[in-house]
DNA sequence: CCATAAGTCTATCGACTTGATAGGCTAAGT
DNA sequence: ACTTAGCCTATCAAGTCGATAGACTTATGG
């Protein structure tokens, strides 16, 4: 299960793409509108931003905004700064591959097999789901709704 | 991430469906071919067993066996007794629904969407990932040790 | 240049989970 | 009855999760 921190940045990055082009939105309208706690989402975008997601704008009329367009930025990227590395075992990572260390041999290893399965295709679909994607499919969902 | 209980309880697993036939298997013998403290794994095996998966044996000669073949036991079943759902939000899952609470529209959640493709892909490698298809895919790889 | 707006940093909190250990209880064989 | 081996309860330190509080810094704008 993804952490509500995953949760809530995904949400506010799926915000920060619709308003895209508006100038800076801000943390506490962010927080607003996805029922997410201030604080805690400050702490998120922060993150966020440390990682070169998100700019920010301080003082008034600030905020935060996408650094990239929403077409460039990945549900894969988000989730693995903000959860960690999408493999259900550390061995079974491409971008954080540990050893894991009660594993006699790796080579034959039926669990790792599984979960390199498991990973391949879970970031075949989260690497390919971008904010902009995901954002366009939303809104065919909203039909009925007018 | 999987927590060391479904890593432990999955290696238990395969060393048994390894061993299928020859009686029962001791907690010690499994926790030392594996390296897994033994008091961790008997509260393992035991969860194991009240979900059906396991049968035992108390006294002298006594231990665990699969109370199933090994074809007939999944590792999408084990990681779901021992973790939880596979799903990584609780709306996304199958087996244990839940509404996300700050979710205001889940027909139009693209979160949701998106952890939706990803449960699908998930349980199809897991739940179609049996102990001795892995056993089987395990020896192949042996090869280099002759 | 001061007041205010808004992001940034540090710290703390309780509750829960993880991983592991200890000790006694109970059932089953010999 | 004695021993074996699973069963049960309790406890533990360490870490994580989710959330909150307060002080600090930077920018705008009057």
């Amino acid at each position: 299960m993804l952490t509500k921190k995953s949760k809530y940045g995904l949400k506010a990055m799926l915000q920060l793409a619709e308003d895209a082009g508006r100038g800076p939105i801000l943390v506490s309208e962010l927080a607003e509108r996805q029922s997410i706690p201030k604080k805690f989402l400050e702490a998120i975008l922060l993150d966020l931003k440390r990682h070169g997601f998100l700019q920010s704008k301080k003082g008034k009329g600030g905020g935060y905004l996408l650094s990239r367009p929403p077409n460039a930025i990945t549900v894969g990227q988000i989730i693995r700064v903000l959860e960690g590395p999408l493999a259900l075992v550390p061995c079974a990572s491409q971008t954080q591959y540990r050893r894991c260390e009660e594993c006699a041999d790796e080579a034959t290893c039926g669990v790792r097999r599984a979960m390199l399965e498991v990973r391949d295709a879970t970031s075949k679909i989260l690497d390919r789901t971008t904010l902009s994607s995901l954002n366009a499919r939303s809104r065919k969902g909203t039909l009925r709704r007018g």
